[in-house]
DNA sequence: CTGTTAGCGCTTTCAA
DNA sequence: TTGAAAGCGCTAACAG
């Protein structure tokens, strides 16, 4: 790059005078508008190409009142949750001719309205709010001049569109699946209870498990979302109910811890015991002994909805508003169900 | 958020025309510059606050020539090492007035051509790159007229300015451990031959045992990154070598898998045989039994890092050039030392 | 202290 | 078919 290049960027004015032509015949040259003949665009193209003439984006958007950019308001960019979502939301944008801002506030409010500032004076033509849980979040306030919607974390204003994985039918789909696998005696092991996704993937389980007439074998055990925990839980449930014959797990971080110590207790996975994960995370699901079976919230295809939800705004069309709960999908491995 | 604003955001001569004044003396009264009775200045600000003003960055930016704006051109989002130097430069930024543009380029050449043109036509300050291996990568070109610093990835152009971490030293350190830990009978086991990374690691690695007038004990063991070659290839080794006391592995992964075998064959770990990993990857380094002692390569701070080399340059400083090493450090945990 | 004037780089009427 | 002129929203001289 040059070190310090006092010449400033070539100009639309630069490109006119070199091919010998008004700054109005070359926009209209490069932009292919308007009535220009053929040999005249043909030199203006040229001179552009000569001087890599780049337009001027915020030029061009002061005139157009739209920037092509689009605001992504994050809380924890290290999260697990972020990344799937964010990158969905790039790719759809990336697609066409929008930027993504991003800002992470690191969960802080003060920061947030911050950047929130920041969005708004760079006038992001529609804001994706990120957040890291499945609990509802502040809104931002119905004030915001260009269309928003919450990812994962769902605004607690129901005027606000929100999309957000549906956990109830993940639990759902854990339990059924269990069952499908003859399995009855199962167990629940799961992470912060104060936590919307433990809960609502824990109803979803308790309905399907109701709708065979069963219920846990033993009360849904609550503390955190780790390996460590897993373990722990794990050496206790086998020790109180050695009948188990399938453990749904809310995370698969626990579930790995879940595999393990029931292999070191001598158990085999599926055969004596059937584990369920959820999240797929790859990392995680795909290198356990034997591979996780788990729950996908598909992230990835809800921040694609989020930036098509955007786009859409922006035409014109209404947003919408409530909380939207996005399907998820069973991924099946051998933790559930053994090689033949 | 307002379903279809009509109204254009409030400028700055709404503003004006609402405190009685000219908007120059209105921009001078927000920006608290030249000299505005205190009167004035308040009427002004009681207005935009009313109207809830914002100023146009892109009006801003047209006259100062700067957008405050910096691009983040990174090929693969997903990935581990994307994120924390990410976070690292948002992080340095983000205390300023500069936002990040993000632009996920997935690998692809074209693509990455795309966003650069879309970059510079909105005239960011400065560019980081970021890539996915230690391996350099094909310089953007010396034509860019902003600012660029290669992260992880350097720049095969020795013009270019790339930070990288130091896997030369990564790997000495991480032999000078296991031999302050008393271990001398060590083995290897790293992902793929063909990355630089791991090559850089070993020749780290060799230094420091030659500098103790040792070699490994087996010939390093090559494959994937991952925990399921780990686990074959320690099933290998202590077939092969029973009196092997340490294993230093090519990442976190291959080390977790390294831990579960060797506890599967009965050897005791730090006790019997002393793990350390690489990346410090909490997740898997912090849960793994025992804690993973690991190298940490410090992503955040060399993001940081990229990020104050941009704002120097912006301010006139020269940027400067080549690859520099970045340091990395050894953060010990159970798997090389028991607890008392 | 305040307001007028002149642009930043670009697009878009509207004449010529 | 081309170009002159009028801004988009804002700041920075320079007068008043």
């Amino acid at each position: 790059m040059a070190p310090t290049d006092g010449q400033r960027a070539t100009t639309l004015s630069d490109v006119a005078r070199r091919a010998g032509v008004s700054i109005a015949t070359a926009s209209k040259a490069l932009n292919g508008r308007g009535d220009v003949a053929p040999a005249t665009r043909k030199r203006v193209l040229a001179a552009a190409d000569e001087l890599t003439f780049t337009p001027n984006a915020a030029a061009r958007s002061l005139l157009a009142g739209r920037t092509g950019t689009v605001g992504l308001l994050t809380s924890d960019l290290e999260g697990r949750f972020m990344i799937p979502i964010l990158s969905g939301a790039e790719d759809a944008f990336g697609a066409g001719q929008v930027n993504v801002f991003l800002c992470d506030a690191r969960g802080d409010a003060i920061r947030e309205q911050h950047h929130l500032r920041a969005l708004l004076s760079r006038r992001v033509d529609g804001i994706i709010v990120v957040g890291r849980q499945t609990d509802p979040r502040p809104s931002l306030g119905q004030e915001i001049p260009v269309p928003v919607v919450y990812a994962y974390s769902p605004s607690d204003d129901a005027r606000d569109l929100s999309l957000t994985p549906d956990n109830y039918s993940g639990g759902r789909l854990a339990i059924e699946h269990l069952l499908s696998c003859g399995r009855t005696r199962i167990a629940h092991i799961t992470g912060d209870p104060t936590y919307a996704a433990a809960q609502d993937r824990l109803a979803g389980a308790r309905a399907a498990l109701g709708a065979a007439g069963l219920d846990f074998i033993a009360e849904p055990m609550f503390a955190a979302w780790t390996e460590h925990w897993g373990r722990d839980a794990t050496a206790m449930l086998l020790e109180r109910h050695p009948d188990v014959d399938a453990v749904f797990c809310g995370s698969d971080q626990i579930a790995r811890g879940v595999i393990d110590t029931a292999r070191d207790l001598g158990r085999d996975v599926p055969g004596d015991l059937a584990v369920i994960g959820y999240d797929n995370w790859e990392l995680l699901a795909a290198n356990a002994r034997p591979p996780l079976t788990s729950i996908d919230a598909n992230l990835q295809q809800l921040g694609r909805q989020a930036a098509q939800r955007i786009f859409d705004a922006i035409d014109g069309a209404d947003i919408g508003s409530g909380t939207h709960q996005l399907p998820v999908k069973l991924v099946i491995r051998g933790s559930t169900i053994a090689h033949r």
